[in-house]
DNA sequence: CTGCATCCTGGGCGATACTG
DNA sequence: CAGTATCGCCCAGGATGCAG
């Protein structure tokens, strides 16, 4: 978990548009994203739709849906289908979507332990 | 540095729309915001637009200026004027702006530490 | 040089209704 | 229950031009 220093081509200027830190924080940038990432995690092993929608409130089906695509195709989440009526499915991270959890959990947690800091910026 | 274990009402569902994390994300989650914040941070003390801008491949004026006034309302930035002709203008962080400066470091240093793997997700 | 006012487009996101 | 199909809004963000 101890990181290295940011190599030297970022602290001059300028650097590439697609660097890998802008690609980390393009993925984290959706609305919805990072809560099912982080929902996933917390679950252990996978989630339901109709269970993880109830988990997220305001997440519409709609959204919870496409995100979870887009997560799909990035090779992210894997989804598991039972093939009985009514349908059963199960998301659940692949191993590249479990390495994100790190740097994800350390934002929640920078987040929650400085809670009443970020509640001072509007 | 070290980070204290996610609270357990952040492990329970359902949690707050506008809870600690998610306000951290929506911080971060504007297309130039890290990216000045970060080079800010690198000049050590203030940049000029011109400079910053030149420092950022992509950044129009029109939203660097709409970013920084967006950060200097959250008390984020502080902008010194030097009432002269030509103006001369510098941005530089608050102690408000300082403080992010440790998550948003650990997420550029986590992605430059896993740039491979970051490169695989399309 | 710094900064504002306009105009415009794409896409993220939401609401709703429908299918198996 | 899981998922798709439309429709439409809103706004982030880009291009351009003008002003002090």
């Amino acid at each position: 978990m101890t990181l290295p220093p940011l190599p030297s081509h970022y602290r001059v200027a300028p650097f590439a548009e697609d660097c890998a830190p802008r690609r980390l924080l393009r993925l984290f940038s959706g609305k919805w994203t990072t809560m099912i990432l982080h929902t996933l995690h917390l679950s252990g092993g996978g989630s339901r739709p109709g269970e993880l929608q109830r988990t997220i409130p305001g997440l519409s089906k709609k959204m919870m849906i496409q995100t979870l695509r887009d997560l799909e195709r990035k090779g992210l989440v894997e989804r598991v289908v039972m093939q009985v009526m009514p349908p059963v499915v199960d998301y659940r991270l692949s191993e590249s979507g479990r390495r994100l959890i790190e740097p994800l959990e350390m934002l929640y947690r920078w987040g929650a332990a400085h809670a009443a800091f970020l509640d001072t910026l509007d």
